[in-house]
RNA sequence: GGGCGAUUAACUCAGCGGCUAGAGUGCUUCCCUUACAAGGAAGAAGUCGGCGGUUCAAAUCCGUCAUCGCCUACCA
């Protein structure tokens, strides 16, 4: 009998000819006119002017199981392909190749270079995920459903302006000056989000204060010298005796002869420091509550391009650090300095984007309400499913972690414009209607823009406007992603109203705080709904030695370089089984990808196997006991399956399905059904290797359908050679509820154990495994399939105890 | 400072109240048996981080300590 299929392995040249043939026609595009429940997939869309690296592609690779999964059990899946062009990483990387910085240069020109640097920017990441089977609906950018979107593309950054118009009406967003973490680098307000902290060297300097009424001396220690011009109060705790004769006395600060008053109060702790502190405008956020709640007026000292200002005096016009270096040496100049203690702990705050040390300084910017939701939030944050459950509390300490409102507007270029004019004479405000994209800094207000009557000021009569200078923060932009995919600007009654809130939204454990918080926050407060059903929240994939990949690190790997090296099939069955991504990080190894091509080249020749024998038409009326077992065990398997992969646990299943591969199903019943299928000596009834046929093919089919949507190039390769269908466009298979329930005379367990010493007692003997035994004697259970096990070991006399025994 | 997680075979990880604790890789011995030598068969290998406790029963639950991660915070 000669195999349908040919070919002794899997290899990764049967992927690119199965991608050309879907390229021809590519079968996962979005059907409006279907009439199937959708399911929505908000993807993250990767930065293009990057790469994805191998653990995004791992990510999108379990999508993608996700997506093909949904499709088989009956959904229309929506599952597009957005990309990232705003913002701080485009002009970052426009900084770093032409060597200058955009704010110092003409608007115009600098959104120039950000342009070229898009242009440049390579489809890599597009080229990895089709090469890596990934069903998104579409290639090809547009507007459409499921299509290809881009974030800097007029129609998003359209929907980006409206959802702005439409909170500013609402009373959801407003303008306020007030200090904020600013970037020096960037120059640009930043939401606590987009800070990060790092330990920083630096030193404590207990520095030498006098009081005034007393003339004794004080020694204070500060980590920020050059902010003494700034100092607001003296605090001590209150239950601290040392100091509690100061209460209500006047600390000199030393070189400035400032006064200030020196009080009790309760953020003082007793055994920092010297247990008496100085609180200035501003070292940190902690300090902007303290002026406010004490109501101290603050001096601020440092200006937005990080130096410092006239209020500090003799440091004026030093940036920041060389300030704190001078502030130190004349202060030990003037014997000032009691001590000065080394340390590398010392907490910064710095520029997620570029690394730079934030400063405190106040601007003007737009602001969203969100400290008075933080509630709703958590109940929102309760409402969602997450995958893995233990991911909302992510979620829910940085919610409690809340205190101000989150400030959208940027001081940069390439990023949706916030659309406002203002009229130069009398400063009203000018609100262009939505649906349009505006590009205040280059264009007049448009017709019916409210605050114009006739193409002037509503209020004086003049014509000459301003246009509106800032933009916003990317993830005012992000946050809006699930609206866009489902169409809320074109169809708000129509397509969006009918499958809204999305299905689910897959990201990283590290963008809980910024995307999934913003998205929930202004989705809600567009929508008034809580717009994910379910999240799914993935860690991380880190390098061979266990070290987060980073471009600094130099440790980043291509998936390019995976799909040349082992392509596409291995790679994705070493993301379902090497570990659960939902709970923990896991490494990622050449060797161990590599290794899961075995279970590929394993079940390839099972395939093979069975595809030398006919597929039965219809199911015979008497199936043997053993190929009844074979039947239940791998429905039962397919059927657990179901239920894990609907909880986006595919590593369980997947896990599972392999051992059966290799174990029970070739190892045990393949070896002991061979000779039944064959039949070449007809040792067997018809019926009986019909049975064995039937069984074979049945867990053929099976196997190819539970694998779908995790190997989707082999599955296809295979069902298409023996079913001539396409195994992506079939249901996902229900078990035979009358066989699954129908309890079986033996365990798979049993089965093995028998076979096992059965082999075991002929290579002990240095027989060869095909030669006969004379007599063994088996459990009584396993008499249902006397005539396999003679006729696959060779055994002349068979007997039944209760104890195994084989003699040879 | 607070929180979360991890610690299981040489390595990478499953298991999370109940039979002698599993898998892959690696290792040892034998075998080209007509699906597969990128294979097959057999095998060695673990006081499940330490210490206490709950239970008839503990990798599994509780407490505590240690080490390593991550998140969070007003450590002067």
């Amino acid at each position: 009998m000669e195999p349908k299929i040919k070919s002794k392995r899997w290899n990764s040249e049967l992927e690119n000819s199965i991608s050309e043939e879907w390229k021809k026609s590519w079968p996962y595009g979005f059907d409006e006119k279907s009439k199937k429940p959708v399911y929505s997939i908000d993807t993250p869309p990767p930065y293009v002017n990057t790469p994805v690296h191998i653990g995004q592609a791992t990510t999108y690779v379990l999508m993608d199981m996700f997506a093909r999964f949904r499709r088989m059990t009956g959904s229309n899946v929506l599952f597009p392909l957005g990309l990232d062009r705003n913002g701080l990483p485009i002009e970052m990387a426009a900084e770093k190749k032409s060597g200058k910085k955009l704010t110092e240069m003409p608007r115009k020109e600098a959104i120039t270079l950000c342009h070229k640097i898009l242009e440049e920017s390579s489809l890599a990441s597009v080229d990895s995920f089709r090469k890596l089977g990934i069903s998104f609906n579409s290639w090809k950018k547009g507007k459409g459903i499921g299509e290809l979107y881009e974030t800097d593309s007029p129609d998003y950054r359209s929907l980006t302006q409206e959802t702005f118009i439409d909170m500013l009406k609402k009373g959801l967003i407003y303008e306020d000056a007030r200090v904020n973490n600013f970037c020096p680098g960037c120059q640009t307000t930043l939401a606590d989000a987009e800070v990060n902290y790092e330990n920083r060297a630096g030193f404590f300097y207990n520095v030498r204060f006098r009081v005034k009424e007393t003339g004794e001396d004080i020694i204070i220690a500060t980590t920020r010298p050059e902010l003494l011009c700034t100092i607001g109060m003296v605090i001590f705790n209150p239950s601290d005796k040392k100091y509690r004769h100061l209460e209500g006395k006047t600390a000199v600060a030393p070189l400035f002869e400032k006064e200030i008053p020196i009080k009790s109060h309760p953020s003082a702790e007793m055994d920092k420091g010297t247990g008496i502190m100085m609180v200035c405008s501003f070292g940190d956020l902690a300090d902007i509550r303290f002026f406010r709640e004490e109501k101290l007026e603050p001096v601020v000292a440092i200006n937005k391009d990080g130096t410092m200002n006239k209020h500090a005096g003799f440091l004026e016009g030093l940036t920041v650090s060389d300030a704190r270096k001078k502030m130190a040496e004349e202060l030990e100049k003037s014997d000032l300095i009691v001590e000065k203690i080394p340390t590398s702990e010392h907490r910064t705050p710095i520029c997620e984007r570029s690394k730079d040390a934030i400063e405190f300084i106040d601007m003007p910017e737009f602001y969203v309400k969100q400290v008075e939701f933080k509630a709703d939030m958590k109940k929102h944050a309760k409402k969602m499913k997450f995958f893995a459950p233990k991911s909302r509390q992510i979620m829910l300490d940085w919610i409690d972690s809340v205190s101000i409102d989150w400030p959208i507007s940027r001081r940069r270029f390439y990023a949706t414009e916030v659309p406002l004019w203002y009229c130069r004479k009398c400063e009203q405000k000018i609100v262009p209607p939505k649906g349009g994209y505006y590009q205040p800094w280059k264009e007049e207000p448009p017709k019916g823009s409210d605050g114009l009557k006739g193409g002037k000021c509503e209020k004086c009569g003049s014509s000459d406007f301003r246009g509106e200078e800032r933009v916003f923060d990317t993830w005012f932009d992000s946050s809006i992603s699930p609206l866009y995919i489902l169409k809320y600007h074109k169809e708000p009654k129509g397509f969006f109203e009918k499958n809204s809130p999305c299905s689910l939204r897959p990201q990283g454990k590290e963008i809980i705080r910024t995307w999934l918080y913003y998205t929930v926050l202004k989705d809600w407060l567009l929508t008034g709904k809580v717009i994910f059903d379910d999240v799914w929240i993935n860690y991380h994939i880190l390098d061979e030695k266990g070290k987060k990949m980073s471009k600094s690190l130099g440790n980043v790997i291509d998936p390019q370089k995976v799909l040349k090296m082992f392509g596409a099939e291995p790679f994705r069955l070493w993301a379902a089984i090497e570990g659960n991504l939902e709970k923990t990080d896991f490494r990622c190894s050449f060797e161990r990808i590599q290794g899961a091509g075995k279970t590929l080249t394993k079940l390839w020749n099972v395939s093979r196997f069975i595809s030398m024998f006919p597929q039965p038409k219809s199911r015979p009326g008497k199936l043997t006991p053993l190929d009844e077992w074979i039947i239940s065990e791998v429905d039962g398997i397919v059927n657990d399956a179901k239920k894990s992969y609907e909880r986006y646990d595919f590593h369980n299943p997947v896990a599972r399905i392999k051992n059966f591969i290799w174990e029970t199903f070739a190892s045990h019943y393949m070896e002991l059904v061979k000779q039944r299928a064959y039949n070449e000596e007809g040792k067997f009834a018809k019926e009986e290797a019909e049975s064995a046929r039937y069984a074979l093919h049945h867990v053929l089919d099976r196997l190819m359908r539970v694998l779908a949507p995790v190997l989707p190039f082999l599955t296809h390769s295979v069902y298409g050679d023996l079913r001539r269908k396409d195994v992506h466009a079939e249901a996902f298979p229900e078990p035979d509820e009358k066989l699954l329930k129908k309890k079986c005379d033996f365990s798979a367990e049993d089965l093995m154990t028998a076979n096992s010493a059965i082999w075991k007692a002929k290579k002990d003997k240095g027989l060869s495994l095909r030669e006969g035994i004379n007599s063994a004697k088996l459990p009584k259970k396993l008499k249902s399939i006397e005539k396999d096990m003679k006729a696959t070991h060779g055994i002349k006399e068979l007997k039944y105890g209760s104890k195994l025994a084989i003699k040879i």
